[in-house]
DNA sequence: TGAATGTGCAATCCGTTGGTTGCATGATAA
DNA sequence: TTATCATGCAACCAACGGATTGCACATTCA
């Protein structure tokens, strides 16, 4: 694959994945499954000023970008972190930032010169 | 500042932050500035498949999530990274897994005992 | 001065999204 | 078995977002 090829499919995959961490509720809902561990639909819309049908989409989309999971448990649907995600997330700025550092690099060495 | 009213100013910080990174076109602006150095709207937008008044828009939404900051030169507008900004994303990062490690000490330590 | 270049502004379009409400279904506990 | 509780499904709505087009304005260069 191409250096040009693999930038465009990073791209692909990380614009849904910061699009789903972009939006108060679905963070909200992100910090609260951090700090207080796994919990039922009910149980997390008990929590949130929006309604049980809101909650239940936003996890939705948090499941399609793969930063939670969900398991039955009884007649209970029970969602938790997929932390492997949010390494992802990390990467990407990661390697912005570390393009833009190179970058700065190269310039400082062309005036040095 | 409480710990919870902390936590919310947070979340209303960190969800633009992120909106911002989470569109295709964008997360390519970055990409661009972070390894081809600063341009002009007309620069940008030349290796770009939309418009350069979309471009625009989308220089404006990562101005104001402070990714990005622009200066004119002659009658060109300037854009480049503010790498300082990125920094912040990966800080909330950080603090969702930190939270979560947190939370599976605890569970640990509950369960050992 | 006049032509070319870089940008801004405004209107418009259409798909997506965040949210709601009402009802149906499926599992559990008394 | 019959309430009850946890979800799912569907329709609907208002607002937002990404993109386009057309035109105006400002700056520069010949």
């Amino acid at each position: 694959m191409s250096q040009a090829s693999a930038a465009r499919s990073r791209v692909r995959d990380a614009a849904p994945l910061f699009a789903a961490l972009g939006d108060e509720t679905r963070l909200r809902l992100l910090f609260r499954l951090s700090s207080g561990g796994p919990g039922s639909i009910t149980h997390l819309s008990a929590d949130s000023p929006v309604s049980r049908q809101a909650i239940t989409k936003h996890l939705q989309v948090l499941s399609e970008a793969g930063l939670v999971k969900s398991s039955r448990r009884g007649r209970e649907h029970v969602w938790d972190l997929e932390p492997k995600r949010l390494a992802d997330a990390h990467q990407y700025l990661d390697r912005i930032s570390q393009q833009w550092d190179d970058a700065l690099d190269r310039l400082k060495k062309l005036v040095e010169e």
